[in-house]
RNA sequence: GCGCCCUUAGCUCAAUUGGCAGAGCAAGUGACUCUUAAUCACUAGGUUGAAGGUUCGAUUCCUUCAGGGCGCACCA
């Protein structure tokens, strides 16, 4: 590491410094470390892949190629030199040869370290140990790495890579994502499976012609869930400004102007605490139909995860595995999901006839039997959902929908049909976590703006999770809102259940972390 | 927030009841024209997270602080 020093000067630590004598070198022989391009005719993968298989004691040739990437592996033996270079695709062994190259281009080779990015041109051959091989008859320097990668060393054992002296420290490889990413492939394709999950999930909703929406991060108000925000501040308008919390009510508002489809992926705003399963900011996708209630977004939520599922398992099954390192295979979801209904579930897996039943006092014995800490100072919902919790919602490892939740657990659903006490919303639950949350919205104005007072009288007596009034969302809804089905999924949450990653900071590329 | 654990070289880790701070890799020099965790020889690399305390002597014991990890609690 480079240290200021009181007088302000750079101190280099002693590889740091041979890295710049490295370069130094270079300039002096008039060439340029850093270029401007380069030509590249294969992929490593691909150059690999045109030699044909090796009969026997063979020595294939195969056309020449221009390759390009980082130096991952260096074996120099005096007058010859294997190195290993990666890219997107791979790697693919380089041979340099001081008869073949020539004397000028060899001794270049005393100025390359682990990490610079090089370009190689030669014919492709197969090493008496059968390695297809650039045989390097032009090498050139294109970035020159004047701070070592924390490489480690590899080995293949049985097939499976083995990594000595990896970069391991958590915390460190989330600080430098870019040194992470350099050194782990499998960093690189757990990122590239993020990404085609949620094209993947783009996809699915287009096809069914529902339309992407962009609605306010920076928002007068915040709603649409119980959280504290982060507030800021608009110095033209001299006026507070929150990250929003959730896209829900301005995409409502999209219902109610005749956009009878919409979602939004992006990023939501939540001021808590930091831990594996939290980052202040995180990817929510949100997606509203009208005329749609609750059963067709379970539908909808079971072909969603199916998509999502496959796209990661594409990516993640493309390359094999490293040992010790996160690569579960995505589970396989077998829709229709089974519906496990609430009041069933809670009041067979506690004996009772009917849990709602039950007095509160009664709910908080329960409560403390199962192991419910500081049960006295429970509410009766909040009872019910601890007990629900440890009953039902920690027991479902496959994917499950719990449906018809309580209408006190659930103040932003629609009543049940045919049974006011409960609600038309259902969670998914697998692995005892909960993967998204669903609901018949509500979509009468007046009951809207009965609990939007009651969150103000919160907020008033210093919730600060609680939100005002939004006259605003109130208009809109007064305009005439059609029944409207909409889901709630947490992407990172959902990235992490598919690859079996257990902390949020491995399914997110830079991760909020305290400044160094 | 509460409990338990961790912090030593660029990376990964050692160091016996408290007794000279070490190894492998990475780095430098040299040898080596089919190697692949290349090999061999030599060299350099440290305010042991910070501050204080106990002690003849602290990486080791004590206190405080900082950072991190894992449980529990809350949420997506």
């Amino acid at each position: 590491m480079s240290e200021k020093t009181p007088g302000g000067e750079i101190d280099l630590n002693f590889v740091m410094q041979a890295r710049r004598d490295k370069l130094d070198a270079l300039l002096e022989r008039g060439v340029a470390p850093f270029a401007y391009g380069f030509d590249r005719s294969h992929f490593a993968a691909a150059a690999v892949a045109l030699v044909p298989p090796a009969a026997e004691g063979e020595h294939t040739e195969g056309p020449t190629v221009r390759v390009a990437g980082r130096i991952v592996a260096w074996r120099a033996h005096g007058k010859t030199t294997f190195a290993h270079l990666a890219d997107p695709s791979g790697r693919v062994q380089l041979y340099f040869k001081k008869d073949q190259i020539g004397e000028s281009q060899y001794s270049l080779l005393d100025c390359f370290d682990l990490g610079d990015v090089i370009g190689v041109s030669g014919p492709l051959f197969r090493t008496r140990t059968g390695e297809v091989t650039v045989r390097a008859e032009e090498v050139r320097m294109l970035a020159k790495a004047l701070r070592p990668l924390p490489f480690g060393k590899e080995e293949v054992v049985d097939g499976v890579t083995v990594r000595h002296s990896a970069f391991s420290d958590g915390e460190l490889r989330s600080r430098q994502r870019y040194a992470d990413l350099a050194v782990h492939p499998e960093v690189r394709r757990l990122f590239r499976a993020r990404s085609a999950m949620i094209t993947a999930i783009r996809g699915f909703l287009n096809e069914i012609d529902y339309l992407e929406v962009e609605t306010p991060v920076l928002q007068p108000l915040y709603g649409g869930a119980t959280a504290r925000p982060f507030t800021t501040h608009h110095s033209a308008l001299d006026m507070p400004l929150y990250l929003r919390i959730a896209d829900e009510l301005y995409l409502k508002r999209l219902i109610v102007g005749g956009l009878e489809r919409v979602y939004e992926i992006g990023h939501d705003f939540r001021n808590e605490g930091i831990d594996r399963t939290h980052n202040p900011e995180f990817t929510m996708l949100e997606f509203y139909e009208a005329y749609a209630d609750y059963e067709l977004m379970m539908e909808r939520v079971e072909k969603l995860l199916v998509c999502a599922s496959d796209a990661v398992a594409r990516v993640m099954g493309e390359e094999r595995g490293v040992r010790g390192v996160e690569a579960g295979t995505p589970p396989h979801f077998m829709p229709p999901f089974p519906r496990l209904d609430w009041l069933t579930a809670l009041s067979g897996a506690m004996g009772v006839p009917n849990v709602m039943e039950l007095d509160t006092a009664a709910l908080a014995t329960a409560a403390e039997t199962a192991g419910v800490p500081k049960v006295e100072s429970l509410s009766r919902p909040k009872l019910l959902d601890e007990l629900f919790q440890a009953h039902v919602e920690s027991k479902i490892d496959t994917p499950t929908f719990v449906v018809d939740y309580p209408l006190e657990l659930s103040p932003l659903a629609k009543p049940k049909r045919g049974n006011p006490a409960l609600t038309e919303r259902f969670e998914l639950f697998a692995s005892g976590k909960e993967l998204a949350n669903a609901f018949s919205e509500l979509n009468d104005p007046l009951d809207q703006r009965r609990r939007f007072e009651a969150q103000a009288r919160l907020k008033a007596a210093g919730d600060d999770e609680a939100s005002g009034v939004d006259e605003d969302y109130l208009r809109a809804m007064e305009y005439g809102m059609p029944p409207t089905g909409g889901v709630g999924i947490g992407i990172d949450r959902l990235f992490m259940y598919l690859t079996g990653t257990s902390h949020i900071r491995d399914a997110i590329l830079f991760p909020t972390m305290r400044p160094e």
